[in-house]
RNA sequence: GGCUCGUUGGUCAAGAGGCUAAGACGUCGCCCUCUCACGGCGAAAACACCGGUUCGAUUCCGAUACGAGCUACCA
């Protein structure tokens, strides 16, 4: 068997749609696992869609999640152009499109947008509206295509499908698909402009550049019976196919991006690691034997398998991509950690104290790198709060009773100067058991009084140790002011 | 409307004729604990429906229902 060749070939309309990242995984899992090459094309054929600095995302998105190409626009080992619009201006696909006329396979077609329209509105004798094209300019004559040619006339090239008996083709992970041939629309391969169209530019660029298996989406599923009839009009090997299940919004509509993260670039924005993304992504819509979940590239690519993928839409769970997200986090090491997370810590805490610190607390409390600010605000200002905080049925606390602690705690906050976490802590252990009081009796109304929160990351005494004596017993102090 | 595909807990997802039908997220409970989180333990929660094949169907086949995709000189 030949060497496995994928591809990934978007068109540059915007930011990169994580269908079409899974997509461009899994062709690079395919390929990675098999030994195989990856290539990477630019489907720029429609100038109407292409949107400017699109491909420069592309690059990016393919550069951040780590998804490396053998072959492409800047590495051609000689298939090249990478880029459709270069192959056009090469004259590739109307060399290609005029040996199907030739053939007998394609015509060229003369009708004018109008008479196009006007043939959606048609009833056909059983009551059904045409859906096809009616195949009006395969029956002109050779003459009058040279005329209108001659005249100038715009023209498209149109595939040229049969209208009786089936076409079958065979999916790797749906199987074999049979249609009738009468269902087969005459696509256009040539628009006017000259440019091929995707069904057109995809087939043939698959094959001059020895793509083997083919991953698309699923939306292209309906579709592929045409362009098995191109591949064998050519008399052209066909590819494996394997189409990849939808993904959906949590309504099962295809995602888009109304959703708020249909992109990888949205995900970025909102703080998620581009691991944690490629990896998720990865699970929707496969899984490995062994049932891992948290996988680095290497063993996505040890474990993929492309027969285990699922036929059914999957939908997108934010909820769970944070989750992963956080188990991304957890295991960052600290250093790195502490980097990404320092501009959403000085956002926030503008004091003089050891945000190394807050970065330690916050490490394996947060999903994403977002959920700081919300955590740490008070290290900066005690929010408002009600004294009813101080009430707290385990602790046994009240208003009182945090007011008497607070006051017998104070002066022994103001004689030592060890205010270290360890040391905070064992002074207020000997005080407690000394006055046989329980630890939450004296911790959480210290904790609530430097914090005016309902929970913090840390205890009493690691948030002190952060705020340092100064800032600490101001905090009491007036907090026994407010109690008082 | 037509064509194509799909349907295991709320979500992702194993299982491919005989299982008490995995696991994960989420939810809830308990433990740990200076609050929260982490971590540990546990619970609730699913084979769309109807026929057929079979000694036996979640698993195979056929209808039904529901869902989705396609039906462009977009990809």
């Amino acid at each position: 068997m030949s060497k496995v060749r994928t591809r990934f070939a978007p068109s540059p309309t915007g930011r990169m749609h994580v269908g079409n990242l899974r997509t461009a995984l899994y062709a690079y899992l395919i390929t990675r696992h098999a030994g195989g090459d990856f290539i990477f094309r630019i489907e720029d054929t429609d100038q109407k869609r292409e949107v400017e600095g699109a491909v420069d995302i592309i690059y990016k998105t393919l550069a951040d999640t780590g998804i490396e190409y053998d072959e492409g626009p800047d590495k051609d080992k000689g298939v090249g152009p990478y880029v459709q619009s270069e192959r056009v201006k090469c004259g590739i696909y109307m060399e290609y499109a005029k040996k199907l006329v030739e053939k007998g396979e394609a015509y060229y077609c003369f009708c004018t947008p109008e008479r196009l329209a006007s043939l959606k509105q048609t009833v056909d004798e059983s009551g059904k509206t045409i859906s096809v094209y009616d195949k009006h300019c395969a029956n002109l004559s050779k003459e009058e295509v040279e005329a209108n040619l001659k005249a100038g006339m715009p023209f498209v090239i149109r595939q040229n499908n049969p209208t009786e008996g089936t076409t079958t083709f065979h999916d790797d992970i749906y199987g074999d698909i049979t249609v009738s041939n009468a269902e087969l629309d005459d696509m256009i391969l040539i628009k006017s402009d000259g440019f091929p169209t995707y069904n057109f530019a995809n087939v043939v660029d698959d094959h001059l550049m020895g793509i083997t298996h083919v991953v698309r989406g699923n939306e292209y599923l309906s579709s592929s019976p045409k362009y098995n009839r191109l591949y064998e009009a050519f008399g052209w090997e066909v590819p494996e196919y394997i189409h990849c299940p939808l993904i959906t919004d949590e309504t099962h509509k295809k995602l888009s991006k109304r959703s708020g993260h249909s992109s990888f670039e949205d995900l970025i924005e909102q703080g998620f690691l581009a691991e944690a993304v490629v990896n998720f992504v990865a699970l929707l819509g496969w899984s490995p034997e062994d049932n891992q979940e948290i996988m680095s590239m290497e063993e996505l690519i040890a474990k993929f398998d492309y027969h285990h993928m699922s036929k059914s839409p999957a939908v997108f769970d934010y909820n769970k991509l944070k989750w992963m997200n956080g188990e991304y986090i957890k295991k960052m090491d600290f250093d790195s950690f502490y980097e990404k997370a320092l501009p959403y810590i000085k956002e926030v805490v503008k004091r003089d104290c050891d945000l190394k610190k807050i970065a330690s607390l916050v490490q394996s409390r947060i999903e994403i790198f977002p959920d700081i600010a919300d955590l740490i605000d008070f290290f900066e200002e005690v929010p408002e709060y009600d004294i009813a905080m101080y009430t707290h049925k385990k602790m046994k606390t009240n208003a009182e009773t945090s007011l008497s602690v607070l006051k017998e705690i104070l002066p022994r906050l103001e004689e030592t100067d060890d205010y270290s976490n360890d040391g905070l802590y064992s002074l207020l252990k000997a005080f407690t058991e000394e006055k046989g009081y329980k630890n939450g009796y004296v911790l959480w109304p210290i904790r609530t009084a430097v914090s005016g929160k309902q929970m913090t990351p840390g205890g009493a005494t690691e948030i002190m140790e952060i705020l340092g004596k100064e800032e600490s017993l101001n905090r009491i102090r007036k907090a026994i002011e407010k109690l008082s």
